[in-house]
DNA sequence: GTTCGTGCAAACGGTTTGCAACAAT
DNA sequence: ATTGTTGCAAACCGTTTGCACGAAC
């Protein structure tokens, strides 16, 4: 585990009690939870952890560059601390994200719309667990 | 305009007026709404219509697979007539989404977490306005 | 002592649900 | 008569906001 005290600090935020624990968890998780999943999991530590402090320290790390807001799943956002380039696969059964490394595929070709600009792209994947 | 009211028919859904006019104007759109925007844009012509049927009728139509939900946007599903394989553009700004032609890039690698299969993918694009 | 962060509850926006009235078969 | 559809309001769920209390500088 990396120092999230130390990271935090680089990015200007004061570390807070709450700050950490919530931190601590969310950049150090590869399942791509959501607010409310970090804080049922947070909380078990910092019972009195409120949801709005988490959904502030959530907002702050993304806007900070910490943490990436991920657009895949319907009905919650989820939060990702693997910041770099990289494509997503939903499970569409359960709704489990798992990360696509950059360089397991590759898109050719460049393309936007006239009058606009692509800042970002990936590749999002959807299936289910093999039958087998 | 295609002829609305036979493909509800042949989609075993029966045509009340309701579902027509929702149909008429969802089906017919590059817009990809909401199903608010839906809702709104239709009520024009039946002031009636509330919002449940709205949605029923769009879930329903999602069901029948005349219709493409798109989880692209934070906050609301949008609606995608456009049922064949494409990939997309988000404007960032203004959350107005554009279909990107799916020969417009190429997507090379099979690629899968292990256990899984893709059964479906493609490329989200996200940005803004050209500047100038 | 002013600024910043937290916790609580209320508010909010998108979506679903329960139910009574009503059509259609 | 039964089955399916509509409209309304309430419920629900994820998220934001207002505000009073408390901590940190």
């Amino acid at each position: 585990m990396v120092d999230i005290l130390r990271r935090l600090r680089q990015s200007g935020i004061q570390p807070t009690a709450q700050r950490l624990a919530v931190a601590r968890f969310v950049l150090d998780t590869t399942s791509h939870p959501t607010a409310e999943e970090v804080w049922q999991r947070v909380r078990r530590g910092s019972p009195t952890l409120s949801r709005a402090t988490v959904y502030n320290t959530l907002n702050l790390l993304v806007e900070k560059g910490l943490l990436k807001a991920q657009v895949v799943r319907e009905g919650a956002v989820v939060f990702d601390a693997h910041v770099a380039r990289h494509h997503h696969f939903v499970d569409e059964e359960t709704g489990e994200i798992q990360d696509v490394p950059w360089d397991a595929v590759k898109v050719v070709g460049e393309w936007s719309p006239r009058g606009y600009e692509v800042q970002d792209y990936q590749v999002v994947m959807r299936g289910r667990r093999r039958a087998r």
